[in-house]
DNA sequence: TGTACATCAGTGAACGCGCGTTCACTGATGTAC
DNA sequence: TGTACATCAGTGAACGCGCGTTCACTGATGTAC
């Protein structure tokens, strides 16, 4: 059945949220493109309509995940910093940040999604050092690129780790070493 | 052909180190057993007379890559902070850092990878915490989990971004912001 | 406004391929006498 | 010490299964007259 040009664009948009969110909370390797589009209300037949590839689509959804998802919204740094090391942003994993869920498998993806996810590494830090502690421009990009790093990392670590107790701990005491309430 | 006992053990501690390489190199999905078992001189069906499953096999060679791999040795905290965030240590993944090359894939794994993993991260704590910046034991407690999450944190973004100058940046800023110089 | 046709998003089934896993067999080693 | 047999690490081939990808077809929509 043919569909009017809006209601393609759509589904589009609306594969590229499902993917998202399955590649977020699986991994690339464990979720399939008949799962995207099955959970996105089509056939698996219809996948290639849309993308090239398997690999577009990875570097298309996160892509997109790294706009709307969780980057920096109006709130200020320190705010963010709080969702973002809270115990929230660490079990809900469909939502939660492309780095900490995705990141050493990005690391070996295609050249596209690398630079989708470099420019959103820019984006964030310039807009972190906005805001983060320090009497010089440099000071303030060091503290935001270092607090970035321990961000990530420390969610990264906090998912990993099969203790809660431990979990917790690593997320809040990074969160209250980070240079950003200045 | 039959072997001894001691062959079957160097063998057995052959294809963790082979798997351990190729795992930090390319994920746990991409390596299949049969590579593992002919990079160590095997044919592919001898697998199975060591390990259980290929799930089995990640959290072992994980569990030793762990031990043998980037932790600690006897050098000074500030120097294992030197040698982790180093172009070097970003670029051999094959001998880098389990958290930094596998972690978003681990906490998705076997709850037998997540625990060796989570007993490597009590045990760095501990130790980074007795070289730590901080006037008492929590303070130097918080600064080992701020700098240890950083440091993590700081490789992952370096190997995604796509732009040598931006990864260069992120590690020595990282690096330069550390509380371990006490 | 109504009819005839071209378009093309979506369907459903199939395709090769490579994966993890299994298994019957081999033959060098270790053991018993 | 030599011989006969049991053990079992390793071989090589096969197995289902599910993946990414392809394709002939369908039928509602948009367009031309």
């Amino acid at each position: 059945m043919k569909v009017s040009r809006e209601q393609v664009a759509e589904q589009r948009a609306h594969i590229l949220e499902v993917a998202g969110k399955l590649f977020r909370q699986r991994g690339f390797d464990d979720v399939t493109d008949a799962e995207v589009m099955k959970e996105a209300g089509l056939t698996h037949g219809a996948f290639y309509g849309y993308f090239p590839s398997k690999e577009a689509l990875i570097a298309e959804a996160v892509g997109q995940a790294l706009v709307t998802g969780h980057a920096v919204p109006g709130k200020s740094i320190a705010a963010f910093a709080d969702s973002y090391l809270s115990t929230r942003h660490r079990d809900e994993r469909e939502t939660s940040c492309c780095f900490s869920s995705l990141g050493t498998e990005a690391a070996r993806g295609s050249p596209e999604l690398r630079h989708r996810m470099t420019e959103s590494v820019r984006r964030l830090i310039d807009r972190m050092s906005q805001e983060a502690e320090g009497n010089t421009a440099r000071e303030k990009r060091r503290a935001a690129i270092a607090a970035w790093s321990a961000m990530v990392g420390a969610v990264l670590i906090a998912r990993v780790v099969d203790d809660e107790k431990l979990s917790k701990e690593i997320l809040a005491e990074t969160r209250a070493s980070l240079p950003l309430d200045a």
